[in-house]
DNA sequence: CCCTTATAGCTTGTGTGCAATTTAATTGCC
DNA sequence: GGCAATTAAATTGCACACAAGCTATAAGGG
């Protein structure tokens, strides 16, 4: 019974990626969320906190202490924007910035991890992508 | 870069999963792992912790508290082995039981919400499946 | 300009996940 | 039988996720 569902298969297949995650941040000091909001940074700074939920589907309950906690860790600013007080920037220090380079072996490593098949990797992405747009299509309509 | 991984097509996935999950289970008055143990249990009742950690590849740290707020709702027993103390059974209540009927709507309703197209599931489960397996395989190797 | 409404982020409380340690009970080996 | 090693749960501490409520700022309408 739940062997054949999708959602026990999603749920047990996301928990074993964050672990096969973990020994590879471990030497980067990131957890597998702080990767994943250090990816959306490197890829541009001066954000919001909003902008970020927005990429990651995470709200500012799940993302201020985690933001705290890579600011205390000396790789995040954060900024108040001066055009709009309620506004938060997000900014990498130097520190942030130098770990992009240090990370760059993570996701070969995970690619081995899989299957090491980037075609199949490639399809279950998609496949997952429009699963989770139906997903929260639905939750949205059920609200 | 995020859009296009793997990693994170499953995180957020999952996380639209459970959310999807939890108007359908407040009527029950579960959260989405609680719903996965007693799937597990209305299947057959008896087993130990362990067991029912190996099926859901959660440890007892998670498990513990999780069958204590069940038991607390009512719907299910905790009793040592007398055969090994050591081993705690588990066991559901009438009202434990009862809920099985209730909760016949929600696959169904979970299957509408992501494709209905019932061919394409049960193909992204088993592709699931096989990548929780790899990465499983991939984290034993790396300790 | 004042007042209502909306927005951005923070805080609080609950429920996971998991590593690490602890406790209790069993097994294995001599 | 006695003692080390193993095993099953429970406990502790940390880091998410998220709902609900709060605060401060901004926007808009009279």
């Amino acid at each position: 019974m739940l062997d054949h569902q999708l959602c026990f298969a999603l749920y047990a297949a996301s928990l074993a990626m964050t672990k096969a995650y973990k020994p590879l941040l471990a030497p980067l000091g990131l957890t597998y969320p702080q990767y994943l909001a250090m990816l959306v940074l490197w890829e541009g700074e001066g954000i919001t906190v909003s902008q970020l939920g927005d990429r990651l589907a995470l709200d500012s309950g799940t993302l201020t202490p985690l933001l705290k906690r890579l600011q205390a860790l000396g790789l995040v600013q954060r900024l108040r924007d001066a055009a709009d007080e309620r506004r938060v920037l997000l900014r990498l220090t130097a520190a942030g910035r130098d770990l992009k380079a240090q990370a760059r072996a993570v996701p070969q490593a995970i690619a081995c991890a899989t299957a090491c098949d980037l075609q199949q990797i490639a399809g279950l992405a998609g496949q997952l992508k429009q699963l989770r747009q139906q997903l929260t299509a639905f939750s949205k309509a059920a609200a």
